[in-house]
DNA sequence: TCACATGATTGTAC
DNA sequence: GTACAATCATGTGA
């Protein structure tokens, strides 16, 4: 308000010393001066001067009241018109600088980053969808549970934080915005203010908050960040499978140690069976593979008792299926009693078993049908004699499948492969690779 | 505490 | 996209 003074007495002061009029209004001469004079007109600008220097010594009712005596000048109209007559001028010159600002890309990225990881948006809640996309993206189980408590409990925090701070930038830019349009509304008294400056001027506070705004965005992008990356972190730390799921897993393995490489089905299928994820059984036959290669001395005896057990479960499997076979009653489907998968494309003799079981008998074909299961549980009979020869001592086991590159012989085209447990007549549908 | 086991990640090749 | 190989990081048992 002070400087309103002062520059209005400075104006004023300059008006008042001859300047010559708008609209064809003649200035009346100044008081105590006849403007012409150069010397009278030195020392009005020493008068203005003096004002202005002295203005500061003034205080706020002196200055006040200085106003209001300049409001109430008779002068007053025609110093306002010199002054619009100025803007008008000055203003074409503004206008062109204020173009309309296209929309800052950096804010556009970290309003659509806030967005996907449920800071900001409608969701108040804290972020339950952000968490749960990166429980998928990681491919979260349900031991994951706490972890995610963890990271909703933290986004939520960060959220509420940045809504709180976010909420007083906004009120602070609102009350800014409302007292400086007060100020020029009271200034557009003594000076021209059109709306379009007050639109103008409001346009700068905005822009200036924003900015604020977008250093609140870039912290609250940072945080999040940070939380993710340590949340990520965190499920890195691993667990070890439950016995039961190892078990399983290496089950299928050695079974299928002529091609290790179960399908997606398969792998969906153990991974159901195990409680753990697709890409986790696919990181345990990768590891698994490796590592028996590397070292299958090491393994011989795990793959002997695997073979053995298998072996074990197919001749149950036989048992049944000729218990069937002899009753006549073909139509019976396999039970899967021995505990074996009953995964309709994985098992090398698993499959055989079902097959046999699962085939519709056809009057004279019967005979022929029952042939070749005897055959084939003869074999099946056989192997399991001979891993339990092995287990006695005798080294009946020996890895199958590798190549002399240490490779598994045609590990990608599975179907002619034959697995140790498994009969001649098997058919090897395992076609992941 | 240490050595080994093991699940996960990363870089590369196909 | 998948598998392999190397590596990391943690779990586990002696």
């Amino acid at each position: 308000m002070d400087d309103q003074a002062r520059i209005m007495q400075s104006i004023g002061g300059v008006s008042l010393a001859g300047h010559s009029v708008q609209g064809g209004m003649p200035l009346p001469p100044p008081h105590g001066h006849d403007g012409t004079d150069g010397d009278g007109r030195k020392q009005d600008i020493g008068d203005i001067l003096h004002q202005i220097m002295t203005i500061t010594d003034q205080s706020l009712d002196e200055a006040q009241a200085k106003k209001h005596g300049l409001n109430c000048h008779r002068m007053k109209p025609a110093l306002f018109s010199v002054l619009c007559e100025i803007k008008e001028k000055t203003g074409l010159s503004i206008r062109g600088a204020q173009e309309e600002d296209p929309p800052d890309p950096q804010l556009m990225r970290l309003d659509n980053m806030l967005l996907a990881e449920g800071v900001a948006g409608p969701e108040k809640g804290g972020g339950s969808a952000a968490a749960a996309a990166a429980a998928a993206a990681s491919g979260g189980a349900a031991d994951n549970s706490i972890e995610h408590s963890d990271y909703r409990a933290k986004l939520t925090q960060i959220r509420q934080i940045y809504h709180t701070e976010l909420e007083k930038y906004e009120q602070a830019c609102n009350e800014f915005t409302t007292h400086v349009m007060n100020l020029l509304r009271e200034q557009s008294r003594t000076r021209p203010i059109s709306p379009k400056e007050i639109e103008r001027m409001v346009g700068i506070i905005h822009r200036k908050f924003s900015s604020i705004q977008m250093q609140l965005k870039q912290s609250t992008c940072e945080a999040v960040m940070i939380l993710r990356s340590r949340f990520l972190d965190a499920r890195r730390k691993r667990r070890n499978f439950s016995k039961q799921a190892t078990e399983i897993l290496n089950e299928y393995f050695y079974s299928h140690l002529s091609n290790p490489y179960p399908s997606e089905e398969a792998k969906e299928e153990l991974a159901k069976k195990c409680s753990i994820t697709v890409s986790q059984v696919s990181n345990w036959f990768g590891n698994k593979r490796i590592r028996y290669k590397k070292n299958i001395g090491k393994f011989q005896e795990e793959a002997n008792l695997y073979a053995a057990k298998t072996a074990v479960n197919a001749a149950h499997a036989a048992a049944a299926a000729v218990q069937n076979s002899q009753a006549n009653s073909p139509t019976t489907p396999n039970s899967g009693s021995s505990g074996s998968f009953s995964l309709p494309n994985t098992g090398d003799m698993f499959l055989s078993m079902q097959s046999l079981n699962g085939d519709s008998y056809q009057g004279a074909q019967v005979g022929a049908n029952v042939q070749s299961q005897v055959d084939t549980l003869r074999h099946v009979i056989s192997q399991t004699a001979g891993y339990n020869d092995a287990l006695a001592g005798n080294t009946m086991y020996s890895p199958h499948g590798l190549n002399a590159n240490g490779g598994w012989q045609d590990a990608r085209t599975p179907s002619s492969v034959i697995s140790p447990t498994e009969g001649p007549g098997s058919v090897h549908s395992d076609t992941s690779n």
